[in-house]
DNA sequence: GCGTCCAGGTCTACC
DNA sequence: GGTAGACCTGGACGC
């Protein structure tokens, strides 16, 4: 009888548990109720057992499907993991499978500063209740980011998730375990050798594609991971970050592992209405960036990235549209 | 059905 | 250094 991985199926190798900081919330860390993915798009999140279904790539390009679950409770939380493969893992791979794990869970995170400034803050204690232990943890890593980044420029939100299926689609890989399918995000290797009038048609790109393209020679030629980024200071890691091609200050800002309060002329216009600041019908709400960045740094201060995911997953309850 | 407009940015040429 | 204009595509909208 065949092996599971010989029908094309990964088999179990490896099993972590975490224990995180509280609060912390699995579920509302992993599945954002604005319905963002933690580690690829797609991803399969099972109501009934609480259970996420997904995967990701380890730097030496070895695919592993993650399945993960939270246990215990927002005060004392942990998280579980089995990790899939079709080999055994090295211990340089389980090493940095769970590092990488770890760090994407945000287990480590202590957020409870946050939880107080949401307390007495007039915007966020209408939305942290119900939001609870959720985390930042958004994962895949620095070419996953970049791929977000660029989808989401100058195109409807329909059109960039059309994007970026169509990419996940044509380019990536497809991974089954435990009875599940996902998706992987396609390598920027595949990516620098797709043709660029291919790339573009089967993805719908248009300019994007000269830009992934792009980028991805650029990674491929050697660029700092994020945790190098991270260990830059957050100036530095900007500066680099723009060096990529068509990578610009809202791109930086969403890829950048430092704190950062990304906003388009869409969520600029989100909280410029929290804060009250006036938006001129005859401008470009875009010109109004630099003024709420710098209300949102005031008012929220080394916490206004979290809170910029909190307000982001919570329009409904502040009466914006989505 | 058809034409027009413009979006959840960034780069480049030009002044 | 500041600022138009171009960049792809497809959904929304008016007719």
């Amino acid at each position: 009888m065949p092996s599971s991985s010989a029908r094309g199926h990964l088999r179990r190798v490896a099993r972590f548990g975490f224990t995180a900081r509280p609060p912390y919330s699995f579920a509302l860390t992993v599945r954002k109720p604005a319905g963002w993915h933690w580690l690829t798009p797609g991803e399969v999140w099972d109501d009934a057992a609480g259970t996420l279904f997904t995967g990701l790539r380890l730097d030496d390009g070895l695919a592993v499907g993650v399945k993960a679950w939270g246990r215990g409770t927002v005060a004392r939380p942990r998280v579980v993991v089995e990790a899939f493969a079709a080999r055994v893992l090295t211990a340089a791979e389980r090493r940095a499978l769970k590092r990488t794990l770890r760090r994407a869970l945000d287990v480590d995170a202590d957020i409870s500063g946050f939880v107080r400034l949401a307390a007495r803050d007039a915007v966020l204690k209408r939305i942290a209740r119900p939001l609870h232990g959720m985390h930042e943890g958004f994962g895949g890593g620095l070419w996953p980011l970049l791929i977000l980044a660029v989808t989401l420029q100058m195109a409807p939100i329909k059109r960039s998730m059309t994007m970026l299926h169509a990419l996940l689609d044509h380019y990536g890989q497809r991974l089954r375990f435990d009875g599940r399918s996902v998706r992987l995000w396609p390598t920027p290797a595949r990516i620098a050798a797709a043709p660029l009038r291919e790339l573009k048609a089967r993805c719908k790109l248009g300019y994007r594609a000269r830009v992934l393209k792009a980028i991805a020679r650029q990674l491929l030629a050697g660029f700092p991971s994020l945790e190098e980024l991270k260990r830059m200071s957050p100036e530095q890691a900007t500066e680099k970050l723009q060096e990529l091609y068509g990578v610009g200050e809202y791109s930086a800002a969403m890829v950048t592992p430092h704190v950062s309060f990304p906003l388009d002329v869409w969520s600029v216009q989100i909280f410029a209405r929290l804060f009250g600041i006036r938006i001129p019908k005859d401008r470009d709400p875009r010109a109004l960036i630099p003024r709420v960045a710098r209300a949102a740094e005031r008012r929220w201060g080394a916490w206004r990235g979290l809170a910029l995911v909190y307000v982001l997953n919570a329009l409904d309850q502040l009466g914006e549209k989505s």
